[in-house]
DNA sequence: ATATACTGCGTTAGCGCTAACGTTAGCGCT
DNA sequence: AGCGCTAACGTTAGCGCTAACGCAGTATAT
């Protein structure tokens, strides 16, 4: 810009006060027709467009929200961070991406900054720090959803909502669909220790072998990083150690991506010799070969979910601001048919 | 917040004057080392953070970028986004995220809203936008870096710049090594007519078969959504109309994995029956069946690229403010050996 | 005719911070 | 003593906008 146009500027020239000039632009309070019109005129002659800066100071409300998730690449997030888009663009919020490339640190570095700009509320897409670190760098926020992480067991008295896979659920199924092929060994590649969706994932697999009074042998699973390289080193290890496996529960698409790539290396056939579950439904999931069978979590729900969520929060509408909980839902292709 | 601590609190507690704790803050001019002790003190004991909103009200600088995409979902620009983050986490810049859902006009709107938020600079990738709505909007801002668009020969005097991919060459190199491998009759699923990429690769296309005396028949070459479900469209009309075509150059990988996924309905043998080559060489290229030939856009390297570019920019070092052209690259894998 | 209500606009006082300049004390120097 | 100089602060005036109240003028009720 050579020079701002300020809300003074189109006052000065319509012959008006600064403030006749604010309601024409917010919309608010009452103006004769004739003065809005010969306001408007003004406006669209210089080009004026608002500072949100000073707007945000003076009204103490930004309209944008901040997003983090642990790496924007991760097509898991990707497709969070458009469910989330679709709902700011329809309600004219402004979205902060913070991508933590999965740094810890980060994440609560990015809640420090995100602070800073004074965002008026925050979602928070699977956060990798641990409890006790990462409550009171929340509790800095007035509104925080949180995606697939919940504390409430921890915090009752945070009004913070969490959208959730019911992961312990999905988790059941997979398992019970395993089972109910006649599978009795099953291999699990848990994801990262410090995910809550690993843990409650396990809780499912549990659950499902104590319902069918199977043995449970800890050392049949491992964790590993959720992508497909890590999922081909843990499977490699695994494999070795525990050849009689005849199933395997992957923490996520990406990791049965990687075991899938590891297989056609080793000769091992799928689903004939080891059948094969992810999890997340990522698009790639039926582009791959043998398409991959695995749980549907509807992405972009979660992130329209999460803000739909957090905009009622800030709004003050309380009632609609339950946990959400999305149902997962298995989708059987050829990988565990 | 309960209520916000301002700096006002902190110099009052401290016993000095608000200049003096923005002194502190800001590391900025003369202050005795016990003062600054004493300020920093009191700022930790109250929990202060500075307002960026109004840092940048005073300031004139928000330290933010806007990044404009048609789709975060898309792989393409998530991977982009995570090459911009990787810079602005270090130096210190937001990123507002703004995902057009691939509609034109919002772009604009996208321009717009950024203005209002009176960001630093834009990133714009592969905007859709005809040249005559897009550049005024363009216009709005100071600084400007374009992905994979170039308006130099639009309009000279425009001082931003672009990063771009070598289309035109990877085109061309792609076309070579069809026709190195015999290929005479070498379909194209172009992508979107309005895109800049597709018009430059298609210009590396004729240029080879200029070279190598091939006729151009140019009922071969059809637009298509830049989508999975784009390519499988596209090549259902393609190989009804033109069932001689033995080679296939897509837009990009998506569009590629699109018409896998048709041969393998149509048993269509890859690359026996059709050798394929697609563009970009996002992550699922490698994973698919077969494995996909493409042309290597580093996409994290664009978006980091683009970034530097914008924040020097900024800074004023126009020396650095060059158009990037990143050179493409073949990978040859099991679609087009 | 007077009280009451509204419409339509202006005035004032900030929001929390920084740029730019002003002030003071203490020092060395002639 | 009187001068200039500097380190270490303080003061003032905004940045561009909105909330909240104020105050005429016209319309309606009693």
């Amino acid at each position: 810009m050579v020079q701002r146009i300020t809300m003074a500027d189109v006052a000065q020239k319509a012959g008006v006060s600064l403030m006749t000039v604010s309601r024409v632009v917010n919309d608010k309070g009452e103006i004769s027709p004739m003065t809005r019109q010969r306001i408007q005129d003004v406006i669209d002659e210089l080009g004026y467009r608002p500072s949100g800066i000073a707007r945000s100071l003076a009204g103490g409300q930004t309209y944008t929200l901040g997003l983090i998730v642990p790496d924007i690449a991760n097509p898991y997030f990707s497709g969070i961070a458009h469910g989330v888009a679709s709902v700011t663009n329809s309600e004219n919020f402004s979205v902060f991406l913070c991508d933590c490339e999965e740094d810890s640190d980060l994440e609560i570095r990015m809640l420090a900054v995100l602070d800073e700009k004074r965002v008026d509320g925050v979602i928070l897409a699977a956060p990798r720090t641990a409890a006790e670190k990462l409550l009171p760098a929340i509790r800095q926020h007035d509104h925080v959803v949180l995606i697939n992480r919940l504390f409430d067991e921890l915090d009752p008295a945070m009004i913070n909502s969490s959208v959730l896979n019911d992961d312990k659920k999905g988790g059941y199924l997979i398992t019970q669909h395993f089972i109910s092929r006649g599978h009795t060994k099953i291999g699990v590649l848990a994801g990262p220790k410090s995910s809550y969706g690993s843990v409650r994932r396990l809780e499912g697999y549990f659950q499902a072998h104590v319902e069918n009074d199977l043995e449970i042998d800890p050392n049949r699973i491992h964790y590993c990083e959720p992508t497909v390289a890590g999922g081909q080193m843990a499977f490699s290890k695994l494999i070795t150690e525990y050849p009689e496996i005849s199933a395997l529960f992957c923490f996520n698409d990406l990791v049965a991506i990687g075991v899938i790539q590891q297989c056609q290396q080793l000769a091992i056939r799928i689903p004939e010799d080891l059948a094969i579950f992810g999890y997340d439904d990522i698009q790639i999931a039926s582009w791959v070969t043998p398409k991959l069978s695995t749980c549907q979590v509807n992405l972009e729900q979660m992130g329209s979910a999460a803000t739909t969520l957090l905009i009622n929060h800030i709004r003050g509408c309380s009632e609609d601001c339950q946990n959400s909980v999305i149902q997962p839902k298995l989708i059987i292709r050829e990988s565990c048919p």
